[in-house]
DNA sequence: GTTATATTACTAACCAGTCAGTCATTACCG
DNA sequence: CGGTAATGACTGACTGGTTAGTAATATAAC
């Protein structure tokens, strides 16, 4: 009779004052319909609607579509980089050994869920949304750089990596990251089938590689 | 005088009968406008105008946006699988050699040109148009896949390439195209200043990475 | 003057963002 | 408690602006 009940609930939707749950379940829909259609795609009426409540409640918790936009990419990727800056820091090991583990978590916590649909998201939208393209090149293109580069200066600094040039090697690491991100959203889906690309080891060979031409000793 | 009447008519667009030349044009001003915005952010208004017509004559051409944008495509693109297969059929030398030569025709012919943009706004907008997504898959993907599986496939029979699993080899091939092609359009423009990708030599360096694991003699 | 070609004005649909009003919840009072 | 007034979260019809596609109208060419 609790089901039941719960059931009607559900299907008739009656309205409830739900302030503190809202913003968060506005945004994990926003998520949702950014990644699956683009930004210029999704319907503020869609967004509102999977989140369980009317397009007016949602600009009442966000000003507009492009703020909504906004707290996404805080929620899901620049929120991340102070607990990365922190592991940088405290990270005891040898630089190839971070690097490794770098790129995997980058790999288990951004490109594996639903957040890098943000960073494909964009490349193929930043040239009709300058101001979101700003937004992103300070809040997660920038960081990203940055710990790349402190990554590999560490590297140097230690002995362990050769005296390469920094902005290059930066690209390096970056590019199979954006491959993979690129790979799982437009041409995953469209694949032949019967061929199946492993992430981890792709990871793990394109290390293999980069490291074989970085490190110092073999 | 001839020259000042020419500039009064180009300023004041009198309408001219010009049956000939107007999908040409209608054609090309698309190819700009849809590499610059994509799909669903060109207008047909723009497309007109930029071709110098209104937005009728458009569609006295073109049935639809969609039949616009899969002209595009034929003219741009797919129209030179029936060359390239050509050549493939009458090339002499070695397979090496023809990989060599494919790999840097294409970027000659398609990734340096605007028709590279065509594939960018594939990737991004895919999901969005299902049914161009089909078209582009017949039109392009799948003949681009068959010819790279015939040059290695050629390489195997000669003795040159090692038996390799030709779908694995198929997407080593595509793969430094499909980088080059996004960096062009998404990260190129907002890539660190100072910091320069030269694409015939990322080509060139792919190519002996590729070949060298590939060739059966070194 | 007739026809093919081009333009203009229009329609129907779509969508971000607004606002006057509704109703669930809470606070207060008897 | 039980009733009622105040609050503010929530709604959905509406606005203003945009766009693909169409139809009526105009003009160039022969």
């Amino acid at each position: 009779m609790h089901l039941l009940k719960q059931k009607i609930e559900e299907v008739c939707a009656k309205r409830k004052r739900r302030k503190e749950a809202r913003p968060g379940e506005l945004l994990e829909a926003a998520l949702d319909l950014f990644v699956e259609r683009g930004f210029a795609a999704t319907r503020a009426d869609d967004v509102a609607a999977r989140a369980g409540v009317s397009k007016g409640t949602l600009f009442l918790y966000f000003g507009s579509k492009e703020e909504l936009f906004k707290a996404v990419v805080r929620e899901n990727i620049s929120g991340r980089f102070r607990l990365w800056n922190t592991e940088f820091e405290t990270f005891e090991g040898s630089t190839p050994d971070m690097l490794r583990y770098a790129m995997n978590a980058w790999w288990t916590n951004v490109g594996a869920t639903k957040a890098s649909g943000i960073t494909k998201l964009m490349m193929s939208e930043a040239g009709n949304f300058p101001e979101l393209a700003a937004f992103y090149q300070d809040e997660v293109i920038r960081p990203g750089n940055e710990l790349v580069r402190r990554i590999l200066q560490r590297g140097i600094d230690r002995g362990e990596f050769r005296a390469i040039n920094i902005e290059y090697g930066i690209y390096s690491v970056l590019t199979p990251m954006m491959f993979l991100t690129m790979w799982k959203h437009s041409m995953g889906a469209c694949a032949e089938q019967g061929f199946e690309l492993v992430p981890e080891d792709y990871i793990a060979a394109q290390l293999d590689t980069l490291l074989g031409g970085l490190c110092t000793k073999p």
